[in-house]
RNA sequence: GCGAAAGUGGCGGAACUGGCAGACGCGCCGGAUUUAGGAUCCGGUGGCCGGACGGCUGUGGGGGUUCGAAUCCCCCCUUUCGCACCA
């Protein structure tokens, strides 16, 4: 293809305007209290290596919001940056013994320029990479201000390992059973691991998420579900013979202990060790528990497997009845929710139902329902764990369900026998990783002193220089004697430095803070700066990160609220999850060979119609499955306004705006033109990206015909020469000029030429959203469809605003009208809001 | 199993608080231009009947509310997503 004078040449354009706006720093900003601001943010990208479409969309539509704000008057900060550290760049330095640090380097630089190709406004003086140490650094710092506050702690627990990744995985990068990143099966190893105690701000995080009403609910729904927040009662059995001890358990139906007939414990439960030793049988006893303790962790969770346990031989009283029940093992119980032991109330509860079916153990009704036939517990086949009042159980018989439970956690607490809590499944975030590429914990581990942390001013702890990558097993760091051999901060004695490095989700929780004050080396961020830019007016980014990095930072926030450094609760204002890009009704991968590149679909088409493509084939929610020909019809449409408006730009440049003297044709032009103004506006401020883009159509179609009748337009021959009257001139300049500026989020370097060929000189960062003026855009005649028994039998063509009782008179002295209902009776007239007319007959 | 969202032409998708279903685009058909192809410009395009005016039918299926339902209510089917022994 040789481009012409009058054909499009999308690459041309592009990199002339590109090139203006890095030589005027057209999107850096800084913060200025006077003016209103937007923060329009992106998810940030992992520097994998290519850029591929499905990014490009995300950042699309960060773009076009970013640059429609900007038109608006705000001042908008719209940053980018990498999410640098990973487990893939260590993995390539295996297979290619390259540092992990110069892998991660060129795959940003690489990137880089695909996104500056793309024309995405960002402010990239404030970029920042998360392994580069004055980043990292802060990380160090938010992690010691934690510690200092027990919100970091260390403990020993059983962990989720990947044996592929050769790390610990956190429970929400666990997704049913497997590897979040590799999808390996994960294993359960007990190690002295870092926590976030998260689960201190459990409710608070869980009560927040009614004040996000711009989240999607389903995000919501799945943070509430992670959360799990349960409201029971802690209640104490007591172990009777050698060891007595109180066993805990938690239940969410105390109302229903009466028909507690056995105790369950877990597996894993700290009592069974002791049990077992006192058992006639220690190692038979043992072998049973270890046998559960090994039974598939996956299929555990996920109740997959046969519900099994055995007699420990013991029994434990009841504290409600008085009973004596028999204490089991079961390998259903969870030892790590809860107290890690169940009463068992099989009348009332499924699955101890089926558990004392299977072992015959007795089973008692205690809830009667209020209405139907009674219970008989001979003749249940299946738990009622309904409502219903109390039967059998002592003082509180007769009580309704829910009365007694709370009746009954009060006398629970007055006996001293328990007390009534909350239980959340949400547990707290294990950040410790055995790798290499990440955040050294700034953690020294002294004989005499225990933990001690790297005072502030050692920061950063930097990652030292490892060249030989194995990827066996245990934290690299440990075996960097330079790195790990240290002195104590406290007492100067000989110690060790912590090897693990941080899960790379504490780099994402609050990076979005960073980029408002990237190079403070004082402090994460200036809190004052802060306060001006955040929280985040608009978020984009793909849902996979509902319950992984949109809680983890939910957290942080709070966190650096309570540290003052940060003034809100929520980071997030308003959320939007983009859909996946699909190519043959896959997820693109390199693996599946269905990647399509931006930089070739640049080269061909430019990247305006990339831009334009992207946003406009399917809501920004929604997945879209990849077309060459979609992408081509964005292409002809840009070609389409090219071919428009160029030729004509400068003749129209110094017509005068539209006045008294318009033809219908020029009249109806200029109204379409101020309704489209008013669609985009409206369409952008929803992100209801693709109607934004098909109003935009309907303007050039329109103009096309306009153009046509005028003979001015590409469909004209010879069109320099034809007169063009200074009416349609003027109706043509205001056209453009809107069509241009309502473009330009989507197409901006396309806009730019465009603007500056009807005679602007400096640019659209000078110019501003256009203002459509109420009146010329509403409609001065309009059509009134006709309905008789709700069949459209004809069409009125009135002047606006006519009474409901002239446009009935109107509709019925049409002919159509009269034509269906002659011979009948009229029963019923109705005006629908001046839009339609329905006529009822019999 | 539980919960949520969705189901509209050959395809992607429009339709604000119930008010002309199918905007816009892709594809397809026809015309103009062209030596030809491509590109471009114009027109047509849910289905059935009719030469046209028009008529009938139509938003997963079935019922209902209403002058009027893609939209609201009930039942069912399908798809996608989330949760799934959390006591």
């Amino acid at each position: 293809m040789t481009p012409t004078v009058s054909d499009y040449a999308p690459q041309t354009i592009e990199k002339k305007w590109q090139q203006r706006w890095a030589e005027t720093r057209a999107f850096e900003v800084s913060a200025d209290p006077s003016k209103p601001k937007f923060y329009c943010l992106v998810m940030f990208a992992y520097p994998s290596g290519h850029a591929h479409v499905g990014h490009v969309r995300n950042y699309m539509i960060g773009d076009v919001v970013a640059r429609m704000k900007r038109l608006r008057g705000f001042h908008v900060i719209h940053p980018f940056g990498w999410d640098a550290f990973g487990l893939p760049a260590e993995n390539a330095a295996i297979q290619n013994k390259l540092h992990p640090r110069t892998w991660t380097l060129d795959n940003i630089a690489h990137m880089k320029g695909q996104l500056q190709r793309l024309g995405i406004s960002y402010a990239w003086e404030r970029e920042i990479a998360t392994c580069l140490p004055e980043y990292y650094r802060w990380n160090q710092w938010i992690f010691l201000k934690m510690f200092e506050r027990d919100l970091a702690y260390r403990r020993r627990s059983t962990v989720n390992w990947c044996p592929s990744c050769q790390t610990v995985l956190a429970n929400e990068q666990v997704i049913d059973g497997k590897c979040w990143r590799c999808g390996s099966d994960v294993d359960a190893r007990a190690l002295e691991q870092w926590f976030f105690r998260i689960t201190a701000y459990a409710d608070q995080l869980l009560e927040g998420a009614d004040g996000l009403t711009e989240w999607p609910e389903k995000v919501l729904t799945m943070q509430r579900n992670w959360i799990g927040r349960s409201e029971g009662a802690r209640v104490t059995f007591t172990l009777v013979g050698e060891p007595a001890a109180p066993i805990e358990v938690f239940t969410t139906r105390i109302d229903t202990i009466y028909g507690g007939t056995f105790v369950l414990l877990a597996p894993e439960h700290a009592l069974v060790d002791d049990i077992a030793s006192s058992s006639g049988d220690p190692e038979g006893f043992r072998e049973r528990v270890r046998r559960f303790r090994a039974q598939d962790r996956t299929a555990r969770l996920t109740g997959e497997i046969e519900k099994e346990g055995f007699d420990t031989g013991r029994r434990a009283i009841n504290p409600f009845s008085g009973e004596e029940v028999p204490v089991w093992v079961a390998n259903f119980v969870l030892g790590e929710y809860g107290t890690g032991a169940v009463m068992g109330v099989p009348a009332h509860d499924q699955r101890d139902f089926e558990f004392a079916r299977k072992y015959d153990l007795p089973i008692r009704i205690v809830v009667q329902p209020d209405e139907g036939p009674p219970l008989a517990a001979d003749e249940q086949v299946e738990a009622h764990p309904g409502a219903g009042h109390l039967v059998a159980s002592g003082e509180f018989s007769g009580m309704p369900w829910a009365d007694a439970c709370a009746a009954m956690t009060q006398a629970a607490a007055d006996r001293k026998i328990g007390e009534g809590t909350v239980q959340y499944r949400l547990k707290d975030w294990g950040i410790s990783r055995q790798r290499y590429w990440g955040t050294p914990i700034p953690i020294v581990h002294c004989e005499a002193c225990g933990l001690v942390p790297v005072p502030y001013e050692d920061l950063p702890v930097e990652l030292p220089d490892v060249t030989d990558f194995t990827g066996r097993g245990d934290s690299p760091l440990g075996q960097v004697p330079e790195f790990v051999n240290t002195i104590c901060p406290t007492c100067g004695a000989a110690a060790r430095r912590e090897t693990d490095t941080m899960d790379t989700f504490v780099d994402s929780s609050w990076y979005f803070y960073r980029y408002c004050d990237p190079r403070n080396d004082t402090l994460p961020f200036d809190p004052e700066v802060a306060r001006y830019w955040t929280p985040v007016d608009f978020y984009s980014g793909g849902v996979e990160h509902a319950i992984l990095h949109l809680i983890y930072s939910r957290f942080f926030c709070r966190v650096l609220r309570d540290l003052g450094l940060v003034a809100h609760d929520e980071p997030f204002t308003r959320l939007l999850t983009q859909g996946m890009v699909l190519k043959d009704g896959a997820v693109m991968s390199k693996s599946k060979g269905n990647v399509v590149d931006p930089d070739d679909m640049m080269a061909t088409y430019g990247a305006d119609t990339l831009r334009l493509y992207e946003t406009f084939v399917a809501p920004p929610e929604k997945e879209i499955e990849w077309t060459d020909t979609g992408l081509e019809g964005s292409f002809r449409f840009l070609g389409r306004i090219w071919r428009l408006v160029a030729p004509l730009a400068g003749r129209v440049q110094a017509a005068a705006p539209p006045a008294g003297e318009l033809d219908d044709a020029e009249r109806a032009m200029r109204r379409k033109t101020h309704v489209t103004i008013q669609r985009v506006s409206s369409d952008l401020e929803r992100v209801h990206l693709n109607t934004a883009v098909s109003a935009l159509m309907e303007l050039v179609n329109d103009l096309y015909a306009l153009c046509d009748r005028a003979g001015c337009g590409p469909a004209s021959r010879a069109s320099e020469a034809a007169e063009l009257r200074p009416a349609t001139a003027s109706v043509l300049r205001e056209a453009f000029e809107a069509l241009v500026l309502l473009l330009s989020p989507f197409t901006p370097h396309l806009a730019e030429e465009l603007w500056e060929r009807l005679g602007h000189g400096d640019g659209l960062a000078a110019a501003s959203w256009p203002e459509a003026d109420p009146d010329v855009a509403k409609a001065h005649t309009l059509v009134v469809p006709v309905q008789i028994n709700g069949k459209v039998r004809a069409r009125l063509t009135v002047e606006a605003g006519q009474s409901d009782a002239d446009l009935e008179a109107a509709a019925l002295a049409e002919p159509q009208v009269q034509a269906h209902i002659a011979g009948k009776t009229v029963a019923k007239v109705v005006v629908a809001r001046g839009r339609l007319v329905s006529v009822v007959v019999k």
